[in-house]
DNA sequence: ACACATGTTTAGTATTAGTAAACTTCAATT
DNA sequence: AATTGAAGTTTACTAATACTAAACATGTGT
């Protein structure tokens, strides 16, 4: 169940961030937007502006961002630039030596989230997926590759919201996806063929932190017709996905001793 | 009018910026915490992890504050760095001058909010308020340095909300406030006699923007037994303070020329 | 293997959020 | 200067929904 108020509220938020002008948003376009009426999305704005997550300005009566939002956003943790700043030579490296894009991806939950990525070089671009943008766990090579390590019960959790049809090719069947994840488990890696993108092909490897959980993934994309083209092309990318993955992984290795009653290293 | 459902969610949020914890938060803490039953809060948290703007560690099952948040930051204004980074070694040069504590503050809405503070180099500190804090418009020299210039129309809108009795020395009563206020624009400064925390004084300067609206000030404050003890201390402290406030409000001036409808340029 | 602690789900009711319409304010136009 | 219109605000009322309590799941430590 879901707490509708709340859900047109945060409708609201995200419509702040993807509609944000220099002077604010006025009443008038967030209800033309949304569909609200005047009086309730009045309501709703003053209780956010009441908290401080919002603000009005007192001559345009525009609603602005406020820096309470700021504040809050120094203790997302997905945030962890460290994290980040240690993955960029080898995902820079991947895109340096395939010329291809390139994607780092972490999650929250059940949410797959683009940390960084780099545009292809060449030509014939392949730029989906934005910074920080939410994306597809069962229809992307990064996706499939942390979900491939993770327990059946997270799996199942993750499956059950994120089944969406990209495209002809993309596997919605649950069973068809659970069976492709411990091929991918048994691999590696994870391939994802024109499953989000027509046109795309793409590979990704998994990354694990030092437990041996999956944290996140590096993935590498191409037009498929050079897959095609050339068989050899597709086994450079994999070997500079995966070393980059592999490399990154040891910013997992563990710092200090492992208490008892914490799991045990396993890499 | 205010949305219970939306204030209580927001109150969440504000849980989680004071009292994050590296692994997250748990459902029992926020509802021992906020006096919720965990339904209902289970329900709230449900709804918000949806959205994306908290996530649910999928092993801990406690809350963290999603990237989201991450992202809605980046567009909100009062973050505006350029104006910190300009004004920063105004501040600075009035904290070197006096030694005393300096704050600037700006402001979203009816909200006063504490920008940059450097903390007094004396044995004898004063460190009332933190960075980002919201803090009382009626009861501080930064608040009524800037609030004296604003028209009635605001200033009233300020004060309906702003009149918290912080010590015996606040001037809670409306029509004081005002009188002050007119006598703190013909000044051009204002000051806090013990009126927001006891043996503290403070002298507070507006800053301008290019159309002579305040937006922001400077404060420094100081034990009150200094000011008391010699007379020349308080003239130091106005003069540095007022000068970095000029300063700063050269951050303001026009970089383009003036649109035809626009208010013309008054400094 | 058991018990306890924590999180999740459910169905029913009381509260509250949304509606519509009147009001205010301000600015543009006559 | 008076008038219209466009935006935001407030109000009182009612339909919808969010909260409660209690049972259910899940997993951790003993």
């Amino acid at each position: 169940m879901s707490v509708k108020s709340i859900e047109k509220t945060l409708s609201t938020l995200d419509f702040f961030i993807s509609n944000m002008k220099p002077g604010g948003l006025s009443l008038k376009e967030v209800c033309a937007s949304l569909g609200f009426k005047k009086s309730a999305a009045h309501h709703m704005l003053a209780t956010v502006c009441q908290k401080g997550y919002l603000y009005q300005d007192l001559k345009t009566k525009k609603y602005l961002i406020g820096s309470k939002i700021k504040k809050m956003s120094k203790l997302a943790i997905l945030d962890d630039s460290d994290f980040s700043d240690f993955a960029f030579e080898h995902i820079k490296r991947v895109n340096d030596g395939t010329g291809e894009a390139v994607h780092l991806a972490g999650f929250e939950g059940t949410r797959l989230i683009t940390l960084t990525m780099l545009q292809s070089t060449h030509p014939v671009r392949v730029d989906h997926g934005f910074l920080n943008k939410d994306h597809a766990f069962h229809a992307t090579a990064s996706g499939k590759a942390i979900l491939a390590h993770m327990n059946l019960a997270n799996q199942e959790k993750i499956l059950k919201k994120n089944r969406v049809e990209f495209t002809e090719f993309t596997i919605t069947d649950k069973v068809t996806l659970l069976k492709e994840l411990s091929a991918i488990k048994k691999n590696g890696y994870a391939i994802d063929d024109e499953e989000f993108q027509e046109g795309v092909y793409c590979v990704g490897y998994p990354v694990f932190n030092e437990y041996h959980e999956p944290v996140a993934s590096v993935s590498c994309s191409s037009p498929k017709y050079k897959i095609v083209r050339d068989k050899k092309y597709l086994d450079k990318i994999k070997s500079f996905t995966q070393q980059a993955a592999f490399e990154i992984s040891k910013y997992y290795k563990p710092k200090k001793t492992i208490k008892k009653g914490e799991r045990k290293y396993a890499a």
